[in-house]
DNA sequence: CCAACACATAAGCCAATACTTATGAGTCGC
DNA sequence: GCGACTCATAAGTATTGGCTTATGTGTTGG
């Protein structure tokens, strides 16, 4: 699982089309433009986050919208979250962050 | 940068050794008992590591003490911050932890 | 129906990468 | 200084991974 993730973040134009959908959901053909890569490529980066859990799909006639995964993420953050000790500046300011969010 | 942090985390025997660095500064060679790869193997991860930004190194006269370095996660937790406004629920929890810790 | 469309799958190719053995460079104890 | 020790580097090999073209599967409109 975890492993599935790092693998899948690995990659450049992975971590782009994530951060495209992160906008809002797009269909396959919507997610490829401005990519310099073909259909079939596109298509199997899909299946390596899809695999991964970080993209959920949803077909609608014969197009396909992908959106990212509300807790896709989670393991990453789990993970990460380890190594929080390290960085207790970083948490002050996350601190702040939540602060200003409450009001 | 960032691609040399997900690239270095995308490889099982790199995080096994940063967890491993997670509970202290280890020396190569402790470093390197219970993995079943050779010694330039291991040289060659904590290379990668190293240019991630990931770790640090003290030489103490022929040994290395390597360590992780404090905020070398800190891109990838940048990163990861984008996608936050998909998991409130876990938002939740952190604020939880933070306030148990000004206690 | 049938042609165009949207996406997935198959198969092959090439580059990147993780591993190996062999060796190098620096440090320590004797 | 010399052998043992710790780690890094070199060079070669095998696997992985991302890309391509070609083709398959399902959908839609005329």
């Amino acid at each position: 699982m975890e492993a599935d993730i790092f693998k899948a973040l690995a990659d450049p134009n992975r971590r782009a089309m994530l951060e495209r959908l992160a906008s809002g959901e797009l269909t396959g053909s919507a997610l490829g433009e401005g990519f310099a890569i073909s259909q079939p490529a596109m298509s199997q980066h899909i299946a390596v986050l899809r695999g991964a859990g970080l993209i959920r799909e949803r077909r609608e006639g014969r197009s396909v919208h992908y959106a990212v995964n509300p807790d896709g993420m989670a393991p990453l953050h789990d993970w990460l979250s380890r190594y929080q000790a390290f960085w207790p500046e970083r948490l002050g300011r996350l601190k702040d962050f939540l602060k200003e969010m409450d009001q």
